[in-house]
DNA sequence: ATCATAAAACTAATATAATTAGTTTTTAGG
DNA sequence: CCTAAAAACTAATTATATTAGTTTTATGAT
């Protein structure tokens, strides 16, 4: 038995990989096994469990989507930003269908590990919205919007269920950006000059 | 072995009441035949395969919620419309999430029957916008903007996305879809007198 | 160099899952 | 009342995750 040299990153690494090409169906913890050159059992030297392992993946999946989005807005701004933002959004939604699954298929209970990263995936979104001059409890909402937004048409694509009219999807995700950035502008302009009415917003 | 009288119809129904009282992680061949009170072997009877169970019960959630949509729109027009329309489709996936996640967890590939029924999820979507006056090309955008942000918006919240701050959920939405009923008065407006440049929207 | 130890692999076994084949029982219609 | 299809059953197969206990390999201290 000459040593593989695994570890617990190179495990999750490896899941993440075969997911990926495969899709969730055709895992397991022998199909990676046998991936690895391994025996099944010799596995749980690096990973708690099935569930674990996916847990694993999850947060491997969010740090690169996090990665994707910061490049993408790295020296943009505003409405530029937002596209840039957008667009690299849906881009890793589609290149790699299978991890962003796992992103939000993880059980809401415990899970403190990857409830705290998803935390990571607004801070880019947070801060094209301050960009735009929109801050406080406008920022919560109008990032609700937005990521409600990229994540239901990702989500849609991703399934097909946008297919049905071959009316281009690219057009539909660019009219919507540019009402959203349409929205952001005023709400910026709103809370501007709102001081008085602080607590009812609209 | 006093019979049980079940049918394809009931079996399929039972399922969707287990899956949606313990989760889907606890169903099972096995526990459904036990709530039956029948041999997991006889399910086979009436049920081709698990997966055949899924998309079966993915079609049920689909009819319940298309259900909602269209008793929730009744008798209502234009911005009254879209709120109920919108609280509607809210308010099913979060009574009824673990049903609502078998609608858009059914694998792209195959299910044309799965595909075919979805298509109906938009048909009170398409109506409430036909009140708005957005029509033709128009309407296929705005259709997909309003769905994507409804079911990224109810995806998020049942995936416990938003918990982080304690600021009103109900507040984020009824703000965004202010800005969405603002966005279909502005495209119906802009369709009625655009007749020389049909090819480009917005 | 050697050797003790912890980690990493292994073998073997258990429990549960989906599924199929083949058999018996029930029930509804002629 | 009897027959044939449907609905239940038993039993077996295959695959899964997981655990216990064992052997091997590196590695770091002597």
């Amino acid at each position: 038995m000459p040593r593989q040299g695994l570890n617990r990153d190179a495990v999750v690494r490896a899941a993440a990989n075969l997911i990926e090409e495969k899709g969730p169906a055709a895992f397991s913890m022998a199909a990676l096994a046998k991936f690895l050159h391994v025996r099944t059992a010799s596995l749980y030297n690096h990973v708690d469990s099935l569930q674990d392992l996916y847990t694993q993946v999850g947060l491997l999946a969010i740090r690169q989507m996090v990665d994707a989005e910061e490049q993408a807005i790295s020296g943009k701004y505003r409405e530029d930003a937002l596209t840039a933002l957008a667009e690299a959004y849906r881009a890793f939604a589609r290149d790699h269908y299978h991890l962003y699954r796992m992103i939000l298929a993880a059980p809401k209970q415990e899970n403190p590990v990857l409830e705290e990263a998803s935390f990571a995936i607004v801070r880019p979104i947070h801060q094209v919205l301050e960009e735009f001059g929109v801050r406080g409890a406008q920022a919560v909402h109008w990032q609700r919007l937005l990521r409600s937004f990229m994540h239901g048409f990702a989500a849609h694509e991703i399934a097909g269920g946008f297919s049905h009219v071959p009316l281009g999807r690219d057009e539909s995700y660019r009219i919507a950006l540019e009402w959203i950035a349409a929205g952001l502008r005023a709400a910026a302009e709103e809370g501007n000059h709102a001081c008085q009415n602080n607590g009812s917003y609209r």
